[in-house]
DNA sequence: ACAAAGATGAGAGCAGTGCTCTTGACAAGG
DNA sequence: CCTTGTCAAGAGCACTGCTCTCATCTTTGT
């Protein structure tokens, strides 16, 4: 569909995006647990119940707010994902999705905190959720990196993985990068939600620290 | 304070429990996000403003859960600390961690999912919260594993660590831990919270590999 | 050009929430 | 015995997501 032929439609489109803008900026203080209907839509000089007619219920105004999640910090990724080696590109791209993470707190917990109560992720958001594995698979695939040993189960899975990728990676490669991805966030998730608190916080050195072992566990080197 | 002398003492005792109790069971259908005061009340047969002289608030009910679930986990892994080599019990520990997280799917939800909006983790639940970790070290530092290079600030940050651990390790041991633990805890939570969906899925086989890998760069050997 | 059809915003209302305050009953200690 | 403090209950406040109805306004078909 076009931007919208009638003036019905434009101003449609316009209240869709506005609507959900405005839950972008309360789902700044508070998160998606605070996030209210009533509220955004008195931001917007509204009653709740018209808000009604552009998002059907709480949760498809939430997997909107979602999807753009992703989206923006898949962009941001991508867009760090540059640099004269793949170990330096690794870094950069890493250091961009957690830039992102705390530039963007409450977006963040809602991709990766725990889910909302009753809500169930649809299936439009497993594209924009992969765009920064595939970052990280990019990168390790153009420095061809080694292959490893696997489990058979492992193994498995990860050709399954590499029938569906773009590049091509051998699956002990492919395998790492999984275990680097989740230890990405893992360590973001971990600074973001004060369990560092104590031991390694400020994260800042020690996220730059792991990102380097995680390069040298998948087998990215300095040689370009 | 004992087991409490009047009947009303041992009477308030017991019903506090009884309310952490039934609250736990409602958290198990739909997490801290539909944990309702007045559902707990009622399957109480008490009525809702009755609760608040046992628990002064909602927030206060989730912090009574989330020690006592940082302390069911850290029992688990303490007691599944046991093997033959330091390696064996590497991988009991981290087995026990992932089996309490699945079989208590919310509970670890509470402790290592986002924070609940508008709650402030209070003091009370640092030394709970410590125990898996400790575990880990306890492991690594009977093994005797080797200390490696860190950059400045990290090296810093290890060896306050150390100054407040009944183990000896050297800080480049400590940092490695402490990178395993992130990556424990982080494939964890993505098993759970559903992001291995077309990858990883399901993960026994792959969270084995991982753990493996963690003990290797830790450096655990199967020497004992 | 005009009427039918459809989209829209407002309002009332339902069932639920956390939490507070008051009221009347009961047990404990002086 | 009688005061003091604890307790469960109920009413009520300010919220929440969501549904339904109704009047209005825009688009569309004739």
């Amino acid at each position: 569909m076009s931007a919208g032929r009638t003036a019905r439609d434009r101003a449609r489109t316009e209240l869709t995006r506005e609507i959900k803008d405005e839950a972008r900026r309360q789902l700044a203080d508070g998160g998606a647990g605070r996030l209210s209907l009533r509220a955004v839509a008195r931001s917007l000089g509204m009653v709740s119940s018209a808000l009604y007619r552009y998002y059907p219920s709480r949760d498809d105004l939430l997997t909107a707010l979602i999807i753009d999640a992703y989206n923006a910090l898949g962009a941001a990724a991508e867009q760090a994902d540059d640099g004269p080696t793949p170990l330096a590109r690794w870094h950069s791209a890493c250091a961009a999705v957690r830039g992102w993470a705390l530039a963007n707190r409450y977006e963040y917990e809602l991709i990766y905190g725990s889910p909302v109560p009753g809500y169930r992720a649809p299936q439009d958001t497993v594209a924009p959720a992969a765009r920064v594995a595939l970052v990280l698979i990019g990168i390790a695939a153009e420095a061809g990196v080694p292959d490893s040993e696997l489990p058979p189960v492992v193994h498995a899975q990860s050709e399954a993985v590499r029938a569906v990728l773009p590049d091509d990676l051998p699956p002990g490669a492919l395998a790492r990068i999984l275990l680097a991805w989740t230890q990405l966030f893992g360590m973001i998730s971990f600074e973001l939600f004060g369990q560092l608190v104590g031991s390694a916080d400020p994260a800042d050195e020690f996220f730059g620290y792991a990102v380097g072992r995680m390069a040298e566990f998948v087998g990215l080197t300095d040689r370009g």
